[in-house]
DNA sequence: ATGGTTGTTTCACCTGCTGAAGTATTCAGT
DNA sequence: ACTGAATACTTCAGCAGGTGAAACAACCAT
């Protein structure tokens, strides 16, 4: 399958323009890269909204599902402000799916944690996300292999 | 380098908790597709903001960069209400870097097209889009193949 | 004790986004 | 040609996400 530059922006992202300096290979994967971003975005939104959350709700919950957090952690996390933080898990927390808890250790901070239900809700929140496996399930275990190589190569 | 699930959640996505039906290895492909999702987002976000757009602003004029359209076919692209496109062309719009167009072909629909200076700011804003080629760097022309090619298989 | 730092919240304000309603135009059937 | 449905865009109300400044409480070092 040719790639025609010109006319396949399929996603919002990523410029694919012709450049002096490089070459039509790293252009398609860029492109590709892009592509993969996109439909990841969108799937992520997609299996939030199924259980009634936001994408940046459904990723706080994750997070905090791992394991309870400061607030200010959720934000460096998240790469956000603070304040922000505050109304997503306000929301959460209107919800009963996050409580905040004061810090034995220190009583400025408030930590965040996942109510039972929160537990739960990240639970089936991660199972429907097989999406991020299915188009993985094309690929041969040695294919999966090398993926993962160039990944971490290309994350440095 | 192992990989520790329980406490490498870097970026906000991506749910990677052990599950029965998932191997390891798939687990560690996701996880990193995750962390490539974040940082393209990321740093395309970065991108925009040192040419004073928003992500979706940027999205936009890239894309009527390529060739004007009408906002229809913007909603479409982008995945969005047509009427969230208004605004977002509207705010292009005031700062020069767009213009409105009749269509003579259809007197409703209104071609989206880039201004001369949206046109320079388009091409300065892929530039600075090295950051999707830089990680690449790193791979070999061969390594670039096989990714692409994975990649490829992985969007279907 | 004092003063600076840190963690959280509140607020005003912006952008993105949706869904419903409104206007203008096109198009299909009669 | 006329009518009614469909289409393109805008406007509006309303919400979530996001920032930055200001306020407050609690910590910490001197």
């Amino acid at each position: 399958m040719l790639l025609d530059i010109s006319c396949c922006q399929v996603n919002g992202y990523a410029g694919s323009m012709p450049s002096r300096r490089t070459d039509p290979l790293t252009l398609e994967v860029v492109e590709l890269i892009g592509s993969v971003v996109a439909r990841y975005h969108e799937e992520y939104e997609d299996a939030a909204a199924s259980h009634q959350l936001t994408g940046a709700q459904a990723r706080v919950l994750n997070l905090l599902s791992l394991e309870p957090m400061p607030m200010r952690r959720i934000a460096q996390q998240l790469k956000c402000e603070p304040s922000n933080i505050t109304g997503i898990v306000d929301r959460l927390e209107s919800r009963g799916l996050v409580e905040r808890r004061p810090d034995p250790a220190d009583r400025r901070v408030k930590l965040a944690a996942p109510t039972q239900e929160g537990l739960q809700t990240a639970d089936r929140l991660r199972e429907s996300l097989d999406f991020a496996r299915e188009p993985l399930a094309g690929l041969s275990t040695a294919e999966r292999t090398v993926l993962r190589d160039l990944l971490k190569r290309m994350l440095g």
